[in-house]
DNA sequence: CCAGTTATGCCACTCAGTGGCATAAGCGCG
DNA sequence: CGCGCTTATGCCACTGAGTGGCATAACTGG
């Protein structure tokens, strides 16, 4: 890799990093371009030939995780799998690929930025249906699945997508808003159960079993919680 | 009903038309604020006391059916059906509320707009993420679902709103440019099938029913197809 | 060390969105 | 009918995201 190459991806890497920490300490609205490139003592200008807009740079390490899905489901053999199975291990190989240093406690500050930051939803949102259509594509061409009019590839897709977001709500939720984030001590190759990517798969792998389920759940007929357990 | 609202409504009406007109005319990113408030005679500063944002203005028609999807499910009994059921009939019972003249062709051009916006399709989205937990708000009031670490309350409504994408997908690709009618369907009230409100109920009740079909779905081994054809 | 390529910085610009304040339009009441 | 009171509107100036153009600096390969 020439040094120019790597040039580029240090400051894009600083960009995110310090992107995240000052969104997080001082809020979204609260940090400018201007004020963030100064940081990182690059010019708005380039931050733009880096990032399309001011959210992307904080979702990145969301489009890691989901470019990887993508490879990895380029490759995936359907072992008498359901579609649905099939995308979900696609899904976790992905997360397994990911192999930056400190990318879980990126993820999660991502994560808890996108939830209470409108715009970053949106555009989180948006990016997460321009994957599902790649991902769309990609089964058409290697299954024959999607032939117009059929709905239901695009919509177990759907289910995973719902499934992960989740999964990344209950994983942020347990590891932690208050708890220092990671900088200390060994961000959990083992340990901790919840914490680390080991603990988004197992919520992943939680989540999409719990789909038939949602499915099927009924309500109680007198208005009490009944929550298919009689 | 006092002048002065009955003014602003207007206001809003001649807003959302003439924007979908010109936006769907020359594209949304083609038409400033200043040209639309123009083309209305009215300030910037009025619109965005009217709309929250460019991209809202658009967005009114599917706004008003899921807020009437709201009002249904607040009121909503279980009559033994599942959540999603339950759910499914308080948004087609909604669709049957929105009263307004023209509503069908107004939700049909925000739809196709949104498809060829990103921002569009980026706030869309993220109403649809506000209104499934306005939603989860209402069903955990009432009926106590949704305790915290339940995904499952949230996997049921998030099918509902990707059942509803799906919907709208087939509902503006059968309805759209091309006027080929002879597409299966209930009758309905009046004129072609999969038109106006009833060809929209018709496909939400066809995907949301296609749901269990997805989950279960299951690409054949060899990489052909085995959906549709051998 | 030298040409060719490519990233960067800087400048000016458009446009979405906001706050402040004066004014006009509707409204209630005597 | 006219007079205050409320509320919507218009106008102006401003911030901040995002873009295009162009000169220049930095890397590259030889």
């Amino acid at each position: 890799m020439t040094l120019r190459e790597r040039k580029k991806l240090r400051t894009r890497q600083a960009l995110i990093d310090t992107a995240l920490e000052q969104f997080t300490r001082r809020g979204f609205d609260g940090v400018t371009l201007d004020e963030l490139c100064e940081a990182v003592e690059v010019s708005k200008r380039t931050f733009f030939r880096t990032f399309a807009s001011k959210e992307d740079v904080a979702m990145a390490p969301a489009q890691d995780l989901w470019a990887a899905f993508l490879v990895e489901l380029e490759s995936a053999e359907p072992g008498g799998r359901t579609l649905l199975e099939l995308a979900r291990d696609a899904l976790l190989a992905g997360l397994e690929q990911v192999g930056e240093e400190g990318w879980a406690e990126r993820m999660s500050l991502a994560y808890a930025l996108s939830q209470r930051t409108p715009s970053m939803d949106g555009h989180n949102r948006h990016f997460c249906e321009r994957t599902t259509q790649a991902a769309l594509d990609i089964l058409e061409r290697r299954f024959g699945l999607g032939g117009p009019g059929d709905p239901r590839p695009r919509l177990a897709l759907d289910m995973l997508v719902a499934a992960f977001h989740q999964a990344m709500a209950a994983w942020t939720g347990t590891s932690g808003t208050s708890g220092a984030p990671g900088t200390s001590g060994a961000p959990g190759t083992s340990g901790v159960p919840g914490t680390g990517r080991e603990g988004l798969a197992d919520r992943i792998r939680e989540t999409t079993a719990a789909l038939p389920a949602a499915l099927a759940l009924t309500p109680a007929e007198g208005g009490a919680a009944r929550v298919s357990s009689p």
